[in-house]
DNA sequence: TAAATCCTTTGATAATTATCAAAATCGGTA
DNA sequence: TACCGATTTTGATAATTATCAAAGGATTTA
């Protein structure tokens, strides 16, 4: 069965002709470790939803990496700036892992709303909750100082901490990777 | 005529029985300048439009107001962490000038969702779009630095700099009033 | 117009975080 | 096990930004 289908179905009912209509707009690929769905510069014409494995988004600041998110298992990595707007993207998004990836053509993706109001829905629902995930993020960084986003986040997302590399982490939380070393100095 | 739906007819192509739906949740209010449309604990239940006026979101960090969004005409003052979640919000939405607000209370909404699948994607390329105007917010704090984000939002929202104090837009700038005034002073 | 209030700037100092360099640690593998 | 490369930590210093206090300016109002 469609891994994806089977988790759009968690947030909206969907019937058999719907099913099909996504089913036949979407692709399940197994990428390696390393890989990028997208790179800086690039148009992103594909909607990302991770099945299994880790992928991150990142942006360059002075040559350097900054991650911005990371995606794991049942949820999306888009570069939204992109995919909306059909402009060049800014960030960059990789796999951190062997990693198994539906996307989904989004240009194709057009007719079907227009078809089923229900995936009308389904987009908007989509879209509301990772607007609420940026959103936390804005509070984090709003409401926190480094060491207490450190605190926080190691509480909402263990998996992912335990699953990537400090670096990756501190820029994520906005901080050098010898700031971060320091605060978890701090701790113990 | 309602100015609020001729604003959604922009974005979308409403016929005569969508609008009378969504005319008949929607009421507008002239409101002082001062009024607060959110106190932060309380749940977002409606959702606000200016038509005319000038709105700033912000929230208490220990004890200091900060500043996170101004919607002056034609754009949307929410507090969607509550809106979306019917939990208590972090922000209070307060207006700065004498106001025309369009409210939509947003549990009458659904209906109408359910109803004309148009609305469905009304909500879906709302939420888009703000989603993408906090994506920019994020990308300003994540590539530029005080100064930079001093120059590029003087650039994109002047007019909103000259109708607001300097203290509101340093904290939406992440810094202190006194950082702003002396970043102003060394560009003279 | 003067007083009162609010807004903005300036000054001195402190806290936070970055940068650069080097050392320590860890994990895999020859 | 010992070595290699990658990751993480530590140290010294510098840059950025905040804090607190006070002084100027501007605006409103009696």
């Amino acid at each position: 069965m469609n891994y994806f289908i089977n988790f759009l179905k968690t947030l909206v009912p969907l019937d058999e002709p719907v099913q099909k209509a996504i089913n036949e707009i979407t692709v399940c690929k197994h990428l390696s470790a390393g890989t990028y769905l997208l790179r800086n510069g690039e148009i992103c014409k594909e909607f990302h939803f991770v099945e299994k494995g880790l992928a991150r988004v990142f942006y360059y600041k002075n040559g350097k990496e900054v991650t911005i998110w990371f995606t794991n298992e049942n949820a999306i990595a888009n570069a939204i700036d992109s995919l909306f707007t059909g402009l060049p993207s800014n960030y960059n998004i990789q796999l951190l892992e062997d990693s198994a990836i539906w996307s989904l053509q989004y240009h194709k993706i057009e007719p079907v709303f227009a078809q089923y109001p229900v995936v009308e829905r389904l987009g908007r629902l989509l879209i509301t909750h990772n607007y609420l995930l940026l959103d936390e993020r804005m509070k984090l960084f709003a409401f926190c100082n480094a060491e207490e986003r450190y605190e926080r986040l190691i509480k909402l997302m263990p998996d992912v901490f335990n699953r990537v590399n400090l670096g990756y982490i501190a820029s994520y939380l906005g901080i050098t990777q010898e700031h971060l070393s320091r605060i978890r100095g701090k701790k113990k």
